[in-house]
RNA sequence: GCCCGAGUGGCGGAAUGGUAGACGCAGGGGAUUCAAAAUCCUCCGCCGCAAGGUUUGCGAGUUCGAGUCUCGCCUCGGGCACCA
């Protein structure tokens, strides 16, 4: 053995491992099956740490459980559709259909090199007409099943450019392009039903506990679930046929503290409103900015009193003000909410500003003092009712919204009412670069699903984005077709479908890619669930949310079998990357971002290579749109792939965060180049050696094996891997015989594989080790030398660690309290004190109280 | 604004409510070398010569015992439905 050289061992091992087809995934009845899933990454072209990470982790446990015995699928593929290859067209020309391809045939070829133990012949691309025209066939199906319909929703609109934007091409209410301020406008688009499914969607998240905590937790806030009441205001001085104002509130506790009134400005009312041009000055100044929840709600609150009056409903003559507010949604409850400023701090901030009355309805002690803020306690929590209607003077807030929907059911003007925030999924985006949904508008028939036989509807390659808006809307024949109804001459849906879609079922389309169908039941019911799904947390909503509701829609359709109404059996969610963001302004004040290879950074700043002068902005998730994103190619040219997964596996625990940092590389390729000297030392050993250590040396490696197995599976890759360091240098300075030697240094080569799967092979091979290493079974520790003899257990005095004692591991309790009692060092601290209690915990500690 | 996390030496981090700092990096000292790199040995939270004291973002609390549990703050990060 010679100097440990990466560049030469790595590909040799991944050949060895592609003749033997050692990562292909088999229907095999004979053995458990392992579905491990990596989230797909998008095709941006260069793979970055975060990959790296993400993907080493699917592939230490493919391996491990290609080890252990399972049948394991282990499949790739690419998350092809999305604007950035539209945006690349529009800068660079080309068109978005090369741009992805040849991203693909890149990236898949920097990864390659990692050695990942994945089966290549599953590879899709979502943008594969293959894949999308299955896709398009389950939205047909979808259709049918009643679980697709259409609606106005806002859209952000750029004036100027006269196109829609997505949230994240509005920067400071204005478009990223045109740099106008941004408008919300309403477009007839399509949505997925997934609102039929909140209940289902929340109650079955009880199930999933093999999910993190803080996932579940998310996805329940985000359905958010809430109790409350609706009623109908009777309305004064409103225009016919609006008599009656519903509303719904979660605390009709509070009703006796209503001050007003407030609708939204999308509200059938407001729209009435607005043929009063005031009304109309008022709701197009509401609608100016983006559409999101953030710009929606840190946005200044703004109102108008229309001059209507409501009927307070538990007193006819006590009337209040209706007024248009800008942050009251209409997507949530009815659109419209009475104001309860005493208990809600938006209420608040506006009746300051209106100067509307303030009033309690409970406070802590039951004093009526004027409000510096809103007074928001936890509905658990008990308050003084000075102003409440029904139930207790003191009582919880959860108990007084009871008694308040009791009371209001009981006299007739409202009723209590179950309402989830989660809504319907719009997936329709006024773009090329997507699934076309597959959809035809007939002048008689009206809208129309696409005949299945002319599917895949594909996108067509001549196109061009000189200038803004969705290419198809403007494509000279695309549009024409016949009516699969009535044969007319009709025009194709134009809007692509949201690429969330495309993400939603490729779990399910990898159990078979190829099929002609969306999927194949006997492969899905032998491969789902997906046993083991790892990605970022960054996905712990959207993403997961609508994979879920995917495979309800799936079954519904027949595409899925029950057994995968959730796809995810165990979902691991790992840190993210981060790493700096260096921007600058173009000559329009629109920000330019630079990726970190383009800037040279110093202790003061950071400049391009051309002198200009980069504004810093502090670490943060890794993104291709921020273009503060690594490149690791550098490193496994200089160190190899096995140093890179090494690295990225030892410092810190997976869901955690990193920052990107080059120190550390170097480290791990030094401990790597170790373990391959240590080899060679003991390839030359003499046969005949005899050593004493080898009793020492195979509790050693049985404590290898417990540690690294339990690391693995606890997904603590960290802790595995600082078992192996500890390993290594166990073996490194033991003195064994040359067959307990080899026999060690078998164990971990077999424990480091799945980190460091080409070194393992070569340490394996000169070691004696039959066939491949990958191939070859998991070590199992043998219990009976996990156990020492003898335990060393702290003897603390008064929670303060104060001495120790060295005893058998099964002494009795009592024995054990008499020898720390005698101990010199505890008798010098006692000093003669008496000991009010003594506790000893086997095995663990024994604390002396005085 | 709303929802969710995280905070432990110079750094990454370890610790079923039971010896805080495993393992690694950086650093100090030494061996080897003509010299250096590499390698090996050794020390290494802070204060202190030592005995000892002190230490897990800040402040309370529960407990024989708290990094871990509870409450209140601070700071940083993620998500907010058209980024993927």
């Amino acid at each position: 053995m010679s100097r440990y050289d990466p560049s030469v061992i790595e590909p040799q091992w991944q050949d060895a491992w592609e003749k033997a087809g050692a990562f292909t995934a088999r229907r095999d009845p004979a053995k458990p099956k392992y579905y491990v899933l990596e989230m797909f990454p998008y095709p941006s072209g260069r793979i970055h740490m975060g990959h790296v990470r993400n993907y080493t982790m699917g592939d230490v446990v493919a391996r491990t459980k290609l080890a252990q015995g399972y049948s394991v699928l282990h499949p790739m593929g690419w998350d092809a559709f999305g604007m950035p290859a539209e945006n690349a067209a529009m800068e660079r020309g080309g068109h978005p259909k090369d741009w992805t391809y040849g991203n693909i045939a890149d990236m898949k070829a920097q990864m390659k090199p990692l050695g990942l133990s994945i089966d290549w012949s599953r590879e899709l691309a979502t943008c594969d007409a293959e894949y999308y025209g299955q896709q398009q066939a389950m939205f047909i199906d979808m259709m049918e099943a009643g679980l697709v319909y259409r609606k106005a929703a806002v859209v952000n609109w750029d004036p100027v450019d006269m196109t829609v934007l997505a949230n994240e091409q509005v920067i400071d209410g204005k478009g990223w392009r045109s740099g106008a301020a941004v408008e919300r406008r309403e477009l007839t688009q399509w949505f997925f039903k997934i609102s039929d499914y909140s209940e289902e969607l929340l109650s079955a998240l009880d199930g999933l506990t093999n999910w993190p905590e803080k996932v579940r937790l998310m996805q329940a806030n985000w359905i958010g679930k809430s109790r409350g009441l609706q009623f109908g205001f009777q309305t004064v001085g409103a225009p016919e046929g609006l008599e009656t104002l519903e509303v719904y509130t979660t605390r009709p506790d509070t009703m006796m503290g209503a001050s007003f009134a407030a609708i939204s400005p999308d509200h059938p009312l407001a729209k009435v409103l607005e043929a009063d041009p005031k009304v109309a000055e008022f709701v197009a100044l509401c609608r100016k900015g983006g559409t999101s929840a953030e710009e929606i709600e840190t946005a200044e609150k703004i109102g108008y009193d229309t001059g209507i009056r409501v009927k307070h409903p538990l007193d006819p003559n006590w009337e209040l003000p209706v007024w248009i507010a800008n942050f009251i949604l209409m997507d949530y409850g009815t659109g419209a909410i009475f104001g309860c400023p005493a208990h809600d701090q938006r209420d608040f901030d506006f009746a300051t500003k209106y100067a509307l009355p303030i009033k309690p309805v409970f406070t802590a002690d039951g004093s009526d003092a004027a409000l510096t803020e809103a007074f928001v306690p936890m509905k658990s929590e008990k308050v003084h009712y000075i102003r409440g209607f029904a139930g207790d003077k003191v009582q919880s807030g959860d108990e007084g919204v009871a008694a308040a929907i009791a009371h209001a059911e009981a006299n007739g003007y409202g009723k209590g009412v179950t309402k989830f925030r989660l809504r319907d999924w719009g997936v329709s985006r006024q773009r090329y670069w997507g699934c076309p949904i597959p959809v035809i508008h007939c002048a008689s028939c009206g809208v129309v699903p696409e005949d299945k036989k002319n599917l895949p509807i594909e996108l067509p390659y001549d196109v061009t984005f000189d200038v803004p808006g969705n290419p198809l809307d403007r494509h000279p024949t695309w549009r024409d077709c016949t009516c699969p109804k009535c044969g007319a001459k009709a025009r194709r849906e134009t809007d692509t479908m949201d690429t969330f879609v495309d993400s939603s079922w490729y779990y399910a389309r990898f159990t078979a890619p190829r099929a002609t169908t969306p999927t194949v039941l006997e492969d899905a019911e032998y491969w789902m669930n997906v046993d083991q799904y790892i990605g970022g947390i960054e996905h712990a909503i959207l993403h997961l949310l609508y994979s879920r509701f995917f495979a309800r829609a799936m079954q519904k359709t027949g595409h899925l079998p029950a057994k995968a109404i959730e796809p995810f059996n165990a979902l691991f969610t790992q840190g993210m990357v981060t790493h700096e963001i260096y921007k600058t302004t173009d000559d329009k004040g629109r920000p330019v971002y630079h990726l970190p290879e383009d800037v040279i950074r110093s202790e003061s700043g950071a400049t391009l290579k051309d002198g200009t002068a980069v504004e810093v902005i502090p670490s943060a998730k890794m993104s291709k749109s921020k273009k503060n994103v690594v490149d690791p190619m550098n490193i496994i040219a200089s160190y190899g792939a096995d140093t890179a997964r090494w690295f990225v596996m030892s410092d810190s625990p997976p869901e955690r965060d990193v920052e990107w940092t080059a120190s550390g590389a170097e480290a791990a390729f030094k401990h790597l180049s170790r373990v391959w000297a240590l080899s060679a030392r003991i390839g030359e050993m003499p046969a005949d050696h005899n050593g004493e250590g080898d009793e020492a040396l195979a509790k050693a490696t049985a404590r290898a094996i417990d540690e690294v197995t339990k690391g693995i599976e606890g997904f603590a890759f960290n802790k595995a891997i600082a078992g192996l360091y500890g390993f290594a240098n166990t073996i490194s300075r033991a003195n064994g015989s040359t067959g307990a030697m080899r026999h060690a240094i078998r164990t971990l080569a077999k424990l480091m594989s799945p980190m460091t799967p080409h070194l393992a092979e070569a340490v394996w091979a000169a070691q004696g080790g039959e066939g491949l290493c990958t191939t070859a079974p998991w070590p199992k520790a043998d219990p009976a030398l996990l156990v020492d003899d003898t335990v060393t257990l702290p003897i603390q005095i008064n929670g303060k660690r104060r001495a120790e004692i060295s005893v058998p591991k099964d002494m009795p309790t009592a024995e054990v309290e008499k020898i720390a009692l005698a101990d010199e060092a505890v008798v010098k601290f006692l000093a003669g004190q008496p000991v009010k209690k003594i506790i000893v915990v086997p095995g663990r500690i024994i604390n002396v109280v005085v």
